[in-house]
DNA sequence: GCATGTGAAGCAGTTCACAGCG
DNA sequence: CGCTGTGAACTGCTTCACATGC
């Protein structure tokens, strides 16, 4: 076992967790007692090394000869995500995709909750969207703040990011999720983890430009059919 | 210089190259000349030799002592990455997420042409989004064949997904972008990746519950403010 | 002189293979 | 006997450092 505390883990590790975690979930949902690290893996599309090796970083969850209880390993991995404790959440940028994600299930279901939502619009200014209303952009810093906010969501036009994501780190936002196809720059407090829709999308045109070079697709499962 | 064709291009690097892209559009915009890959980097929040060996791969397109020729490089990177041929997608699950992507700027900027939106909804389909009209899902196939689609976008739920993909396989889609939160089962000559918002906001969650392991928060930029 | 291009070194994550244990 | 847990080997990306060339 390695030694706990002062555990370093691969950031490949903590990105593979929310696959375990809700692969787990779904088994435990079927009543599912056990699996061992090769099923898991079937379900999660990686190598089953990898599973066991990931898992072995936070200890020894699994019993020789049988495999992981389903439910505990669960439990195990949720809280390692720190899923037990709820986790406050702002967007800003109410345009098409910060409407769909304040909607989203996604954001509910695993112990964030939308506290705050903000434009600078004032057409959007005041609409309430799942609940919760619309507030002015200037009022970020404070609602972070006042609200102990943990995650600020940026959905924002890319000229309005750097502005809102320094709103949030000034307000005691420590990790940032940036839909905005900008390179932000933020203090090395504040996490930052980027998505960008249309990178993803020119990765992809890129491998049907050189199908030759396509390297291995991930050790993804890909039944023959 | 690598022996072209047979040019294997490691992932993480045709990963960056939309980001080198973006930069670069954005300084043509400027009308700058020239950068060196000491000014990409830092505006890529990257290492400088990290993009010297990227675009290595690809040819010396650099002149020693001055950089690298602004117009000249985003040409060669649009060019790897098949920018310059019109790539035709359609999105699968007009839900919030669908109508969002299906608005976006960053579909069109970047060649890809939307032509075709799916669901299964009686009230969905029919709507006109963004000059395209929702057909129904059972027409997948055959749209993805005779519109010869290109790339599949994935934004239904996740138990409508693995059908979805396998509609657009079936229509010869050898791209698929999922939004669903699953692990999909695709042929090998189809090419898919992920993109999975709960999933990034629990990763920021686990290095929130566990700064003490958060490792280098990558290379990039994080200039004290 | 200055910045590219690139071998070589370094490092990190993956995979192997097997000892250990239920 | 089966499956975990893990040292060791391996693979591949990153970073260094410098020869090369403008």
């Amino acid at each position: 076992m390695p030694e706990r505390f002062g555990r370093r883990i691969p950031e490949p590790t903590v990105v593979r967790l929310p696959l375990y975690q809700r692969v787990l979930h779904e088994l435990a949902r079927e009543e599912v007692a056990t699996v061992s690290s090769a099923e898991l893996a079937e379900a999660c599309g990686v190598n089953a090394a990898k599973v066991r090796k990931d898992l072995s970083h936070f200890g020894s969850y699994g019993t020789r000869g049988t495999g992981y209880d389903v439910d505990y390993l669960l439990g195990q991995i949720q809280r390692e995500l720190g899923i037990d404790r709820e986790r406050a959440v702002v967007i800003a940028g109410m345009g098409h995709l910060g409407h769909a994600l304040a909607r989203s299930a996604g954001f509910v279901q695993s112990g964030f909750r939308i506290v705050g939502l903000f434009d600078v619009e004032p057409d959007t200014i005041g609409e309430v969207v799942a609940g919760v209303p619309v507030r002015d952009s200037s009022e970020l810093t404070t609602a972070c703040r006042s609200q102990n906010v943990a995650i600020g969501v940026i959905t924002t036009p890319p000229t309005a990011a750097q502005d809102v994501c320094d709103r949030m780190a000034k307000g005691g936002v420590s990790a940032v999720l940036n839909f905005a196809p900008i390179v932000l720059v933020a203090p090395p407090s504040v996490h930052v983890r980027h998505v960008d829709f249309s990178a993803e999308l020119q990765v992809l045109a890129f491998y049907q430009a050189h199908p030759d070079a396509a390297g291995r697709q991930e050790d993804h499962a890909r039944a023959g059919r």
